[in-house]
DNA sequence: TTGAGACTAACAAACGTTAGTTAGTCGAGG
DNA sequence: CCTCGACTAACTAACGTTTGTTAGTCTCAA
């Protein structure tokens, strides 16, 4: 369907140039049809939007908690560093995931309810997948009786970190910059009298 | 002079409309004379640009070095956590900060070399200043024996974590998640046998 | 035969930029 | 002392291009 292939193009245009550096006539030239052939599939370029936002989101959602169940049966170590792996590729690699971060951090002005909107519906789902990890790491004793959310946050934090380093250095640099700082996150919230 | 005020107020637009979708028109007005007269101080659009770049480089690795004097004689923490807390408030309140993470993070295509320049240039500042604190920590025993790049490392992924994390959270959520970020922070880098 | 979906042609508005002009300032030469 | 010429910095008018959008037409499948 034509309706559809104007979203998936559509997505990968917003996330390399963001919305307004995206014409109306790029999306028609990725899509393979002519710029007024677009409006017989949305009323505007903000319908279009809208609807590249909705999908992501959707699939956004799916992918992470999908993700999570694929550790169920590790260890606490193991599966926080399983969640924060994936999703650090994920954000890297993703078409999606550059998309949403562009949307998140600097929405166009018309958007921002709904962006803002959308970003704490995803932002729940991967609550829900990291507390159970943490709640169980604490009640073992293998992370130190924090608040929930201090940890989540710290965890937060060391994603949203390397995400944005990601952008700076090569491969090489950032793949020693990420064990570094994934080391030292876990000396914080590991329990000291934890032992194995 | 008008130049300057030129330079002025394209960073306060550039920060709050990005590079593309501040027009000339835009500058014109702010500054208060008339579009083609811009160009009896700048070759065109990309020279503003560049003349802005430089101009809050310059100004932002000054402070930053200011900053770390004040500093001087206090406790390893203070030292570091001063550091931190001045580079993290100054990101969310100025409109340097502001523009300083739009360009760095999603670049206009153009001037992607410049800003990863600019980038590595007032982090270079930052390394300087943060280097002697983390190996005066280590010789005293208050940091653990860690390699200072793994220490160093840690340390500007929890800065560049909660820079990018100033968007997404109002500022009592973030001014918690902050607390919390820095917290763990310590806990991972701190030495166990250090009390006082 | 009707409707969906492509097309061409054209629109006004906004974009960055250039050309040409004018008024004011300043220093040097007669 | 005055004046000429160069310079600065503002202006109006217009350029060609691109923007999002609309109107009207053609085609093909149901």
């Amino acid at each position: 369907m034509t309706q559809q292939k104007i979203i998936d193009e559509s997505l990968i245009l917003f996330a390399q140039q963001g919305y307004e550096s995206t014409s109306l006539a790029n999306i028609a030239d990725a899509v393979g049809i002519k710029k007024p052939s677009l409006y017989n599939h949305f009323d505007n370029k903000e319908a279009i939007f809208l609807a590249v936002l909705q999908d992501v989101a959707q699939r956004e959602m799916k992918y992470l908690t999908e993700q999570a169940e694929l550790s169920a049966n590790h260890t606490i170590y193991e599966r926080l560093h399983h969640i924060y792996q994936v999703y650090l590729d994920h954000m890297a690699d993703s078409t999606e995931g550059l998309f949403f971060k562009r949307v998140t951090f600097f929405p166009p002005e018309t958007f921002a309810d709904e962006i803002k909107n959308v970003f704490l519906r995803v932002e729940e789902a991967m609550t829900t997948v990291i507390h159970p990890v943490i709640e169980a790491g604490i009640e073992e004793g293998v992370l130190r009786p924090l608040s929930l959310d201090s940890l989540t946050s710290a965890f937060y934090t060391l994603i949203d970190g390397l995400f944005l380093e990601e952008n700076f250095y090569d491969r090489e640099v950032f793949k020693q910059r990420q064990q570094a700082s994934w080391d030292i996150f876990w000396l914080g919230i590991k329990d000291p009298s934890w032992e194995e």
